[in-house]
DNA sequence: CTCTAGATAAACT
DNA sequence: GTTTATCTAGAGT
């Protein structure tokens, strides 16, 4: 529909903002990819955060343009890929529904039926590297196309952390198949 | 792998 | 006595 950057669309959203708006965009790295259906909010001010110390080697991008990629390695092993949002906030991208490259990223999962259910696998599946760190979604590579309308969303705590466990900053898609873990009711 | 927090050691006044 | 530097174990979106 709209040719506006991405850039411009997310202007001055925060992550809150940004990851309920990402659910139901349609994600695609150097040709594979599907709709995301979880994503889970980073502020600047919160613990949980790796912003929340302030710009360091690792999370530089975070406090970069939005609209970029911020790529880290997880446990020294796995990679994991978010949508920077306002300075210091980021969107981690945590389950596609896969739609394009099926072949491409069957290959990359190495036979595994979960292609891109969690993180990990999901940057597995869509081929990250960590030099994507930073890598704008224009469209060169990576793109992102947000969807017309909202879907019907639901919240939860965030995996995986010890701070801020009060937070609801986890958002899926309503009746996805293929969420890392389920919501509570 | 990257970083933090705690511990220990070194340097300074 | 106090601050700064260095080491290391443990955690980690």
């Amino acid at each position: 529909m709209s040719d506006t950057p991405l850039a411009e669309r997310i202007a001055g959203l925060d992550a809150v903002t940004l990851a309920r708006r990402l659910v139901g965009a349609e994600l695609l790295v150097r040709g594979a990819g599907g709709v995301i259906i979880e994503t889970e909010a980073y502020g600047r001010d919160d613990p949980a955060s790796h912003s929340f110390r302030g710009p360091t080697r690792r999370n530089a991008s975070m406090f970069g343009p939005a609209g970029h990629a911020y790529v880290y390695r997880s446990y020294g092993i796995h990679l994991c890929l978010n949508v920077v949002a306002g300075p210091g906030e980021a969107v981690l991208i945590r389950a596609l529904a896969p739609t394009t490259g099926i072949y491409l990223m069957q290959a990359r999962r190495r036979g595994s039926l979960l292609l891109c259910s969690g993180p990990g696998r999901l940057a597995e599946a869509l081929g990250i590297r960590i030099e994507d760190d930073g890598a704008p979604f224009d469209g060169t590579g990576f793109s992102l196309t947000l969807p017309s309308s909202m879907p019907e969303l639901l919240a939860g705590p965030r995996i995986g952390i010890s701070k801020a466990q009060d937070l609801p900053w986890r958002f899926g898609l309503a009746g996805a198949e293929g969420l890392s873990r389920p919501f509570p009711r």
